[in-house]
DNA sequence: CGGCAGGTTGAGCCAGGTCAAACTTCGTGG
DNA sequence: CCACGAAGTTTGACCTGGCTCAACCTGCCG
């Protein structure tokens, strides 16, 4: 993995929303088929992204969106001293960019962490769109609050979680996320390293490296190497929800 | 103030944007008078919200969302446990319960932290309106984007500041919040207790109150309860981009 | 098969949490 | 208008979770 940008686009071709495995989670979802067909042809290009390639970066004039069609991607913002914070982790069907609408430059970098596929979405074609489909447009709000209802919730962890049970609360996160595209929700592969993790976790490596084995030892989850498997879900939740804290809350 | 709601609306009176002193940092911006006109018909009701009252609960249905005319309001989740993470301050001009609209029911309990007033816009109609008034969907949309990039911004000083740096970014962040509303930049009160900067910056109510002791003896700033001066901006914003910190980035 | 990025583990240390005490401010009721 | 209690703040002493530094291991790719 490189901080050098190779290219931006790769291979181009066609993409149907219509066919797209993704129409229950990205954008197209409760609309029918005719206003599906108009949206498909919104979408100017599909690009293929190769692991370590970035999509965009901070800084960079904003004018699309680009949805996940597969793969995965880690975004992050870099502060003057060049420490790094990821941001998000981003799957199949998610959004990316929305961060730039607002001062229509990107703020944060992107970069694929596997071999990965987007669909390009024009924002400004996107709006136009929106004025003639009331429902996509509400759609896209949902999208939008999501978003910030995600960056709360990460917050919190970062706020007032100690290590392992931020890592408890990620795997559960990955392992949901992961159910809802109809993979398994107890066994799957890590794509980020641990560093990056910890960077999204506000901890160092060491400590997520350290956190995991703990996790492994309580038997709550095997780890092999980056493959992850979920033994006690239950029991993982409980430390999150931690029934172990005093609750001593503030008035 | 108390964790008990009291009453949700107070006194009601009309609105008119046209003569809001918030046309430039509110909805309106860049409306034209006929347009303001619309919109300011949309606005139901004007709500005066006493310091310690709640504007919305958690787990409440979300119908509208709230501008803040004047006054100061924090908003808070709370985890299983009953911690509270204050998610943000918002101020004149800032829209409360973007975060509701992904699952149409609020997600975090908002308090006024002075006695406020608020314009009700609901948000259903807020939509429809868009439809006719592109250029008002487009500002809701920057809006909504600026409210990802702010937590962003908070999520890097969870994960990689250290205490007095999470506080001089913060009282940096007030204050051009204060700037841009026309009030001084150097000279402010805190609406808000220790504990809530605390909560919101990921410390300790001690642990803030330390810093800003620290901060005083350095001269940056001087403390007396809760008016803060700002003496030295310069030597603030060079603790956050603490040209201290040796750059080993992220590769 | 060698080089290297990524991961694990240990030892020691320190920033910030915890607990405790004293002080200040503010709101309320008499 | 004053007195009192509650809430909020400061400061000190001590403790600990996570950071730092360092050594070593592992799996992958050329």
């Amino acid at each position: 993995m490189s901080t050098q940008p190779r290219n931006y686009l790769a291979s181009r071709s066609t993409s149907k929303c219509s066919t797209c495995s993704l129409r229950e989670l990205c954008l197209p979802v409760g609309l029918d088929d005719r206003e599906i067909e108009t949206l498909s042809k919104l979408i100017e290009r599909k690009y293929r992204i190769q692991r370590g390639e970035y999509l965009f970066h901070a800084g960079l004039a904003f004018k699309s969106l680009y949805a996940v069609r597969n793969g995965f991607f880690k975004s992050y913002v870099l502060d003057v001293d060049g420490h790094q914070q990821v941001t998000g982790f981003y799957m199949t069907g998610e959004l990316l960019g929305l961060d730039a609408i607002s001062a229509e430059i990107h703020t944060c970098d992107t970069v694929a962490l596997e071999d990965s596929e987007v669909c390009e979405v024009p924002f400004e074609k996107l709006e136009e769109l929106s004025l003639k489909i009331p429902l996509l447009m509400h759609h896209f709000h949902k999208i939008m609050s999501r978003e910030i209802v995600k960056d709360h919730t990460t917050m919190m962890l970062l706020g007032n979680r100690k290590a392992e049970e931020r890592l408890a609360a990620f795997l559960l996160n990955l392992s949901e996320r992961f159910a809802k595209r109809g993979y398994s929700p107890k066994n799957f592969i890590l794509r980020m390293t641990r560093e990056e993790i910890g960077s999204y976790l506000g901890l160092k490596l060491e400590t997520v490296s350290r956190s995991l084995s703990k996790l492994q030892e309580e038997g709550m989850i095997t780890v092999n190497n980056r493959h992850i498997e979920l033994n006690d879900i239950y029991q993982l939740n409980r430390k999150i929800c931690g029934s172990s804290h005093q609750s001593h809350r503030l008035k």
